[in-house]
DNA sequence: GTAAGCAGTTACCTAAAAGTAAGCAAGAAA
DNA sequence: TTTCTTGCTTACTTTTAGGTAACTGCTTAC
Protein backbone atom coordinates (compact mmCIF):
# COMPACT_ATOMS: atom_id res chain seq x y z
CA UNK A 1 0.00 0.00 0.00
CA UNK A 2 2.31 2.76 -1.10
CA UNK A 3 0.31 5.76 1.11
CA UNK A 4 2.11 8.75 -0.86
CA UNK A 5 1.53 11.59 1.25
CA UNK A 6 1.64 13.66 -1.41
CA UNK A 7 -0.60 15.05 -4.63
CA UNK A 8 0.90 13.16 -7.66
CA UNK A 9 1.55 15.50 -10.58
CA UNK A 10 3.91 13.21 -12.87
CA UNK A 11 1.61 13.65 -15.32
CA UNK A 12 2.22 17.46 -16.03
CA UNK A 13 5.67 17.12 -14.95
CA UNK A 14 6.76 14.84 -17.99
CA UNK A 15 6.02 16.28 -20.90
CA UNK A 16 7.26 19.79 -19.81
CA UNK A 17 10.59 17.91 -18.78
CA UNK A 18 10.64 16.76 -22.70
CA UNK A 19 10.38 20.31 -24.17
CA UNK A 20 13.02 21.50 -21.51
CA UNK A 21 15.54 19.03 -22.72
CA UNK A 22 15.12 19.98 -26.26
CA UNK A 23 14.74 24.24 -25.55
CA UNK A 24 16.60 24.69 -22.58
CA UNK A 25 20.15 25.83 -22.20
CA UNK A 26 21.62 29.07 -23.36
CA UNK A 27 21.82 29.01 -27.29
CA UNK A 28 19.14 26.63 -28.96
CA UNK A 29 15.90 29.12 -29.11
CA UNK A 30 18.35 31.59 -29.47
CA UNK A 31 20.06 30.08 -32.93
CA UNK A 32 16.11 29.50 -33.87
CA UNK A 33 15.31 32.77 -33.53
CA UNK A 34 18.51 33.84 -35.44
CA UNK A 35 17.96 31.22 -38.05
CA UNK A 36 13.95 32.63 -38.62
CA UNK A 37 15.10 35.75 -38.88
CA UNK A 38 17.01 35.22 -42.04
CA UNK A 39 20.11 34.15 -41.12
CA UNK A 40 20.98 31.07 -42.94
CA UNK A 41 25.05 30.61 -43.11
CA UNK A 42 27.37 29.31 -40.30
CA UNK A 43 29.26 32.78 -39.97
CA UNK A 44 25.90 34.67 -40.32
CA UNK A 45 24.21 33.26 -37.59
CA UNK A 46 27.51 33.40 -35.74
CA UNK A 47 27.53 37.00 -36.01
CA UNK A 48 23.57 37.60 -35.44
CA UNK A 49 24.19 36.10 -32.25
CA UNK A 50 27.61 37.85 -31.34
CA UNK A 51 28.60 36.39 -28.12
CA UNK A 52 28.43 32.60 -29.01
CA UNK A 53 31.70 30.68 -30.39
CA UNK A 54 32.13 28.14 -33.57
CA UNK A 55 32.39 25.54 -31.37
CA UNK A 56 29.62 25.88 -29.59
CA UNK A 57 27.22 26.89 -32.56
CA UNK A 58 28.30 24.04 -34.60
CA UNK A 59 27.64 21.66 -31.52
CA UNK A 60 24.24 23.02 -30.78
CA UNK A 61 23.15 23.03 -34.82
CA UNK A 62 23.81 19.85 -34.51
CA UNK A 63 21.70 18.84 -31.67
CA UNK A 64 18.54 21.00 -33.33
CA UNK A 65 19.16 19.32 -37.04
CA UNK A 66 19.11 15.53 -34.65
CA UNK A 67 15.54 17.24 -33.24
CA UNK A 68 14.05 17.67 -36.51
CA UNK A 69 14.20 21.45 -35.78
CA UNK A 70 16.74 22.63 -38.20
CA UNK A 71 17.80 21.22 -41.28
CA UNK A 72 21.53 21.66 -43.09
CA UNK A 73 21.92 21.54 -46.52
CA UNK A 74 25.11 21.37 -48.54
CA UNK A 75 24.99 23.17 -51.79
CA UNK A 76 27.69 21.71 -54.19
CA UNK A 77 28.53 24.76 -56.01
CA UNK A 78 31.73 26.22 -56.06
CA UNK A 79 32.23 26.95 -53.49
CA UNK A 80 29.99 25.20 -51.98
CA UNK A 81 27.97 26.41 -49.23
CA UNK A 82 26.56 25.46 -46.59
CA UNK A 83 22.41 26.74 -45.32
CA UNK A 84 20.61 25.91 -42.54
CA UNK A 85 16.98 26.14 -42.55
CA UNK A 86 14.42 25.89 -39.65
CA UNK A 87 12.05 22.49 -40.50
CA UNK A 88 8.42 22.64 -40.69
CA UNK A 89 8.76 21.38 -37.70
CA UNK A 90 10.01 24.13 -36.03
CA UNK A 91 6.99 26.08 -36.26
CA UNK A 92 5.14 24.13 -33.84
CA UNK A 93 7.87 25.98 -31.35
CA UNK A 94 6.28 29.28 -32.28
CA UNK A 95 4.04 29.66 -29.27
CA UNK A 96 6.11 28.24 -27.05
CA UNK A 97 8.64 30.81 -28.29
CA UNK A 98 5.82 33.65 -28.34
CA UNK A 99 4.85 32.97 -24.71
CA UNK A 100 8.71 33.11 -23.23
CA UNK A 101 9.52 36.36 -25.28
CA UNK A 102 5.85 37.93 -24.02
CA UNK A 103 6.78 36.57 -20.42
CA UNK A 104 10.26 37.68 -20.51
CA UNK A 105 9.17 41.42 -21.93
CA UNK A 106 6.75 41.34 -19.02
CA UNK A 107 9.28 40.02 -16.42
CA UNK A 108 12.09 42.57 -17.61
CA UNK A 109 9.28 45.08 -16.76
CA UNK A 110 7.94 44.29 -13.43
CA UNK A 111 11.09 43.06 -11.84
CA UNK A 112 14.67 43.28 -13.36
CA UNK A 113 13.84 47.21 -14.72
CA UNK A 114 12.32 48.39 -11.53
CA UNK B 1 29.95 51.90 -40.54
CA UNK B 2 29.16 48.74 -39.27
CA UNK B 3 28.34 46.71 -42.21
CA UNK B 4 26.40 43.91 -40.41
CA UNK B 5 26.19 41.09 -42.87
CA UNK B 6 23.81 39.08 -41.09
CA UNK B 7 20.11 40.04 -40.10
CA UNK B 8 19.40 41.78 -36.56
CA UNK B 9 17.52 40.11 -34.39
CA UNK B 10 18.50 40.87 -30.82
CA UNK B 11 15.16 42.73 -29.92
CA UNK B 12 13.74 39.20 -29.94
CA UNK B 13 16.15 37.32 -28.50
CA UNK B 14 16.82 39.33 -25.18
CA UNK B 15 13.49 38.71 -23.77
CA UNK B 16 13.50 35.16 -24.50
CA UNK B 17 17.13 35.08 -22.94
CA UNK B 18 14.92 36.60 -20.17
CA UNK B 19 12.49 34.27 -19.55
CA UNK B 20 15.18 31.25 -19.87
CA UNK B 21 17.24 32.67 -17.15
CA UNK B 22 14.46 32.11 -14.76
CA UNK B 23 12.82 29.20 -15.71
CA UNK B 24 15.67 26.87 -17.49
CA UNK B 25 17.43 24.11 -15.78
CA UNK B 26 16.39 21.12 -14.86
CA UNK B 27 14.01 21.93 -11.85
CA UNK B 28 12.43 25.18 -11.42
CA UNK B 29 9.15 24.76 -13.85
CA UNK B 30 8.64 20.90 -12.11
CA UNK B 31 8.67 22.48 -8.68
CA UNK B 32 6.46 24.71 -9.79
CA UNK B 33 4.43 22.51 -10.97
CA UNK B 34 4.50 20.27 -7.78
CA UNK B 35 3.63 23.45 -5.52
CA UNK B 36 0.58 24.87 -7.66
CA UNK B 37 -0.49 21.01 -7.95
CA UNK B 38 -1.35 21.18 -4.05
CA UNK B 39 2.15 20.30 -2.65
CA UNK B 40 2.82 23.36 0.09
CA UNK B 41 5.53 21.53 1.53
CA UNK B 42 8.67 20.65 1.59
CA UNK B 43 9.00 16.80 1.79
CA UNK B 44 5.61 16.65 0.17
CA UNK B 45 7.39 18.68 -2.97
CA UNK B 46 10.28 16.38 -2.85
CA UNK B 47 8.59 13.37 -2.29
CA UNK B 48 6.23 14.38 -5.36
CA UNK B 49 8.99 14.52 -7.49
CA UNK B 50 11.27 12.20 -6.21
CA UNK B 51 14.69 12.11 -8.02
CA UNK B 52 15.40 14.90 -6.43
CA UNK B 53 17.36 15.73 -3.27
CA UNK B 54 17.10 18.15 -0.71
CA UNK B 55 20.14 19.90 -1.04
CA UNK B 56 19.19 20.71 -4.69
CA UNK B 57 15.51 21.43 -3.92
CA UNK B 58 16.11 23.73 -0.78
CA UNK B 59 18.41 25.99 -3.33
CA UNK B 60 15.82 26.20 -5.85
CA UNK B 61 13.20 27.19 -3.82
CA UNK B 62 15.36 30.02 -2.94
CA UNK B 63 15.70 31.05 -6.38
CA UNK B 64 12.39 30.64 -7.16
CA UNK B 65 11.45 32.90 -4.31
CA UNK B 66 13.99 35.28 -5.27
CA UNK B 67 12.19 35.49 -8.71
CA UNK B 68 8.76 36.64 -6.88
CA UNK B 69 7.06 32.89 -8.20
CA UNK B 70 6.97 31.03 -4.74
CA UNK B 71 6.52 32.22 -1.18
CA UNK B 72 7.61 30.62 1.89
CA UNK B 73 5.76 30.95 4.95
CA UNK B 74 6.69 29.49 8.92
CA UNK B 75 3.54 29.01 10.93
CA UNK B 76 4.42 29.73 14.26
CA UNK B 77 2.63 26.41 16.25
CA UNK B 78 4.07 23.56 17.19
CA UNK B 79 5.44 22.48 15.95
CA UNK B 80 6.22 25.21 13.08
CA UNK B 81 5.63 24.18 9.70
CA UNK B 82 6.33 25.78 6.67
CA UNK B 83 4.52 26.20 3.64
CA UNK B 84 5.55 26.92 0.26
CA UNK B 85 3.02 28.73 -1.63
CA UNK B 86 2.66 30.17 -5.59
CA UNK B 87 2.25 33.80 -5.65
CA UNK B 88 -0.04 35.99 -8.38
CA UNK B 89 2.61 36.64 -10.10
CA UNK B 90 3.57 32.65 -11.00
CA UNK B 91 0.55 32.60 -12.73
CA UNK B 92 1.79 34.82 -15.71
CA UNK B 93 3.64 31.77 -16.14
CA UNK B 94 0.89 29.53 -17.02
CA UNK B 95 0.15 30.05 -20.63
CA UNK B 96 4.31 29.45 -20.94
CA UNK B 97 4.14 26.06 -19.20
CA UNK B 98 0.76 25.14 -20.72
CA UNK B 99 2.88 25.45 -24.04
CA UNK B 100 5.55 23.81 -22.94
CA UNK B 101 3.43 21.20 -22.08
CA UNK B 102 1.40 20.58 -25.09
CA UNK B 103 4.47 21.00 -27.30
CA UNK B 104 6.24 18.21 -24.95
CA UNK B 105 3.49 16.00 -25.52
CA UNK B 106 3.42 16.67 -29.28
CA UNK B 107 6.90 16.25 -29.36
CA UNK B 108 6.67 12.80 -27.10
CA UNK B 109 4.64 11.18 -30.30
CA UNK B 110 6.42 13.15 -33.08
CA UNK B 111 10.13 11.68 -32.21
CA UNK B 112 10.80 10.51 -29.28
CA UNK B 113 8.36 7.42 -28.86
CA UNK B 114 8.43 6.63 -32.53
C1' DG C 1 51.66 35.03 -53.01
C1' DT C 2 49.49 36.65 -49.18
C1' DA C 3 45.50 37.78 -46.87
C1' DA C 4 40.73 36.97 -45.81
C1' DG C 5 36.29 34.51 -45.70
C1' DC C 6 33.86 30.13 -45.20
C1' DA C 7 32.48 26.04 -42.22
C1' DG C 8 33.86 24.06 -39.18
C1' DT C 9 37.37 20.83 -35.71
C1' DT C 10 40.62 20.00 -31.97
C1' DA C 11 42.55 20.05 -27.46
C1' DC C 12 42.31 22.11 -23.33
C1' DC C 13 40.18 24.73 -19.37
C1' DT C 14 36.69 26.74 -16.16
C1' DA C 15 32.60 27.46 -13.88
C1' DA C 16 28.29 26.14 -12.76
C1' DA C 17 24.82 22.72 -12.04
C1' DA C 18 23.65 18.77 -9.95
C1' DG C 19 24.30 14.67 -7.02
C1' DT C 20 25.88 11.97 -2.54
C1' DA C 21 25.92 11.23 2.02
C1' DA C 22 25.75 12.57 6.32
C1' DG C 23 24.10 15.27 10.07
C1' DC C 24 21.28 18.47 13.04
C1' DA C 25 17.66 20.57 16.05
C1' DA C 26 13.12 20.26 17.13
C1' DG C 27 8.86 17.83 18.10
C1' DA C 28 5.89 13.54 17.76
C1' DA C 29 4.99 8.83 17.77
C1' DA C 30 6.09 3.93 19.33
C1' DT D 1 13.82 5.90 25.12
C1' DT D 2 14.78 4.98 20.71
C1' DT D 3 13.04 6.07 16.41
C1' DC D 4 10.67 8.93 12.89
C1' DT D 5 9.48 13.11 10.56
C1' DT D 6 10.30 17.86 9.20
C1' DG D 7 13.15 21.41 7.02
C1' DC D 8 16.78 22.06 6.05
C1' DT D 9 22.71 22.64 5.98
C1' DT D 10 27.42 21.15 5.21
C1' DA D 11 31.28 19.18 2.90
C1' DC D 12 32.63 16.89 -0.90
C1' DT D 13 32.51 14.85 -5.73
C1' DT D 14 30.89 14.30 -10.33
C1' DT D 15 28.93 15.83 -14.52
C1' DT D 16 27.81 18.93 -17.94
C1' DA D 17 27.69 23.26 -20.25
C1' DG D 18 30.07 26.51 -22.05
C1' DG D 19 34.33 29.17 -23.31
C1' DT D 20 39.32 30.07 -25.47
C1' DA D 21 42.40 29.82 -28.89
C1' DA D 22 44.53 27.89 -32.36
C1' DC D 23 44.25 25.58 -36.65
C1' DT D 24 42.39 23.01 -40.87
C1' DG D 25 41.20 22.68 -46.00
C1' DC D 26 39.17 25.11 -49.43
C1' DT D 27 38.27 29.37 -52.29
C1' DT D 28 38.31 33.85 -53.77
C1' DA D 29 39.97 38.55 -53.62
C1' DC D 30 43.98 41.77 -53.65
Amino acid sequence: MSKANHTDCSSAMLPVRDALDVISGKWKLIILISISSGNHRFREIERSIGKINSKVLAKELKDLEEHKLIKRTVYDESPVFVEYTTTPYATTLGKVIKELRDWGLNHRKEIIGK
